[in-house]
RNA sequence: GGUCGGUUGGCCGAGUGGUUAGGCGCUGGUCUGCAAAACCGGUUACGGCGGUUCAAAUCCGCCACCGACCUCCA
């Protein structure tokens, strides 16, 4: 959406929340657009997701939704009104049924409605706009049949998924602070267009709260993706990873709403390093003869919880249960044959990586081949040290190795670092 | 005020009638030269008050608190 947002807190008349913004940074309108996209795919690439395949712009789809207009006015739905055009929910209410998604009922809606400008020009204080008659000074305008302006705020989203998903589509997602007027709108513009339900599917997620206040700006509990990346604010203790936030937030169900906390993100770090950890070591695990753990179990059990409505946190504890296998597997104490093997590494290929879209920390710092060479052979004098009892020595190269940012391990299959 | 949803152990968070969710933290132990890691065990809670039921975190009622939304913000 890059047009027709309109900020309603202000004293007056609402103005376009873009063209607010290119007045007070001094931009054009679609310097402004450029600028909060690249920020935002930035970030979601960071998150590890997925690029959509078309993202369409409201302001390159005027055409389409003048059509669209048109053709609610020739189902006598919506009308025009000084220049501008609305839609009609009591003629929208006698032949479909308006609220099916919200559960709200028109007749409650009148009481309920805050005092705006404009509501003369409509039929019923309900009723939403199509079209709007732009006012003088407004930046963002264009010639329509019925006056130069821009196009009412629900109108764009009808329109571009009408054209590019088809009718109907499956699913529609969003907040869940959209289903009203938002979704409640989209559903009856496309359904007296369509003369059919649009989408076969919502899919709603809540929203996250700081400390269990809801995150906003005017709270100032408001926490910016790039401010956890630095941990540059006062309510973290320190940086986090994305893959640290993309798996904190798959710990909860979507439906659900999420409290950030410095100490909760710290709990989701050390669990993510422990996922991870054992998803490397099940690499390195070697096969018995017989299993001794239940693999097939496991795998039915991860797709039950994500066939359950995407119920991530309940496939989520399903892995760490896995963990204790992995790394009893590891330890010796449980084992695991080669089919079995197989099957469990596919099965964390599928789920962590390919479901819910994880992926392993950046690779060790290592600047060169040289470098993992030259731990690797500090280690093997180490442990010639240790073969010599001279503790005191290995102790050392320890310490000095643990200054410089290496971690050693030492397992039953010798020692391990990471930096 | 209206509509809808929520209130789970130190923290986060699953769970719509009877079975250990899980993670983090804390704690006891095993292993280890020590440390770390790993593993095993402990930490067993459901806002309050009533009710239904053999049995309720789960169903019903009331109360308290929190949250989203209530048409030109999309």
């Amino acid at each position: 959406t890059d047009v027709g947002h309109l900020e309603s807190e202000d004293v007056g008349e609402g103005e376009d929340k873009i063209a607010k913004k290119a007045r007070q940074e001094q931009l054009e309108p679609m310097e402004v657009v450029q600028k909060y996209m690249n920020t935002f795919h930035r970030n979601v690439r960071e998150l590890n997701s997925l690029d959509p395949d078309i993202e369409p712009r409201a302001t390159g789809h005027i055409l389409e939704q003048q059509e669209y207009i048109s053709r609610l006015l020739d189902t006598g739905i919506a009308y025009e009104s000084n220049g501008s055009v609305y839609f009609d929910l009591d003629k929208y209410n006698e032949k479909y049924e308006y609220g099916i998604l919200s559960g709200r009922i028109l007749e409650d809606l009148v009481s309920n409605t805050r005092t705006l400008e404009g509501q003369d020009e409509k039929h019923n204080v309900y009723d939403f706009a199509l079209w709007k008659k732009a006012t003088p000074g407004h930046i963002m305008k264009w010639p329509s049949p019925w006056s130069v302006g821009y196009p009412g705020w629900h109108l764009e989203c009808s329109v571009m998924s009408a054209k590019y998903l088809g009718e109907p589509f499956d699913i529609h997602g969003g907040g869940m602070d959209l289903i009203f007027p938002h979704h409640e709108c989209e559903i009856a513009q496309s359904t007296a267009a369509l003369n059919k339900q649009p989408v076969k599917y919502w899919v709603h997620n809540n929203m996250i709260t700081i400390n269990g206040q809801k995150m906003a700006r005017s709270l100032g509990n408001f926490i910016t993706l790039d401010e956890l990346w630095t941990g540059e604010h006062e309510l973290l203790g320190k940086p986090y990873e994305p893959m640290t936030i993309r798996f904190f937030i798959l710990q909860a169900h979507y439906r659900s709403t999420l409290d950030f906390s410095n100490e909760a993100l710290q709990g989701a770090e050390k669990g993510f390093n422990r996922l991870m950890d054992a998803i490397d070591t099940l690499g390195t695990v070697k096969a018995s003869a017989k299993s001794t753990i239940d693999v097939d179990d496991l795998f039915n059990k991860c797709y039950e919880a994500m066939n359950d409505d995407l119920n991530t946190p309940v496939m989520i504890s399903h892995l760490f249960d896995g963990v204790r296998m992995i790394n009893s597997v590891a330890d010796g104490k449980e084992k695991i044959n080669d089919t079995d093997l197989e099957k469990l590494q596919k099965l964390y290929q599928a789920m962590a990586f390919d479901v819910l879209g994880l992926k392993k920390p950046e690779e060790d710092r290592v600047d060169t081949e040289l470098t993992g060479k030259l731990i690797d052979a500090i280690l093997d004098i180490r442990q010639e040290a240790k073969n010599v009892n001279d503790y005191t020595t290995a102790d050392l190269i320890r310490k000095k190795l643990t200054d410089l940012g290496i971690t050693i391990k030492d397992t039953k299959r010798g020692a391990r670092w990471e930096i």
